[in-house]
DNA sequence: CGGGATCCTTCTTGATACTG
DNA sequence: CAGTATCAAGAAGGATCCCG
């Protein structure tokens, strides 16, 4: 029912249904969120292996990144009762769907990061985008 | 010339360059950011129609995004010096760019969530997902 | 090896009040 | 109308220590 019905105007795609964008935005939007679907494209991984392909992540979020992906339904955790704990995970067919929509904003990204950064550098000097004024005063 | 590489690999698309993808993503990967790009897709719009059209913004985060994605050039704003002041906004080539990967994020989003959703649910039952262990052992 | 539980710091965000 | 300036609450994230 609260499914993207058909708007009759323009280019209009979410109407006042935000709701359910910022729901799955607030999962999948997540930087590691990002990189561990596209660091588990290639295939299953271990724990420390993700660890390892994902530089700057603590375990915490790793953890509660994998966690929160596996409830999703994203991703798929599989334990072997083994000496030296194993665990695998892997993308799911859902999972495997976002990839393509995560590839888009990563290729995106590879294309035009460095046009943003430019961007930034000039409004920087031309102080066009400015903010932070406040909080900023903390001389003290 | 960190560009994306081409690999030799199987699948592996991001090397050891998550740097940019954060980067970007850092700033569009953010809920209001995607809300008010899709939202500025049909064409300009003013400030107050913006905060209009997206609910729960509130203009401190309204005000900010707009300047991030000036400054990173993905929106232009445009101030008339009239008596009742008025400033549009509206998506560059850049920001054009980036519906498209927005949109993939935002279809698949509306086509997904229902299913992640029940997952979420059916893991909160099971106790997959299950994080939030601590503090929540209250029961002693 | 794979986490679970904690502590503590920083960043983010919302609510509010004021201005050109 | 279109922001700017502050403040305080809360969430997110990192570093640690510990266990099975």
């Amino acid at each position: 029912m609260a499914a993207v019905r058909q708007i009759s105007g323009p280019c209009r795609l979410w109407p006042e249904d935000n709701a359910f964008i910022r729901d799955v935005l607030d999962r999948i939007g997540d930087k590691w969120t990002m990189l561990t679907i596209s660091t588990l494209s290639p295939g299953s991984l271990r724990y420390s292996d993700l660890q390892a392909s994902i530089p700057g992540i603590s375990q915490r979020m790793l953890t509660q990144t994998l966690k929160h992906l596996e409830a999703d339904g994203l991703i798929t955790r599989t334990a072997y009762a083994e000496v030296p704990p194993r665990v695998e995970y892997e993308l799911t067919d859902l999972g495997r769907s976002l990839q393509d929509a995560v590839m888009a904003m990563a290729s995106w990204a590879a294309e035009h990061h460095g046009e943003i950064a430019s961007n930034r550098a000039s409004s920087e000097l031309t102080g066009v985008g400015r903010l932070r004024a406040a909080g900023d005063a903390a001389t003290t």
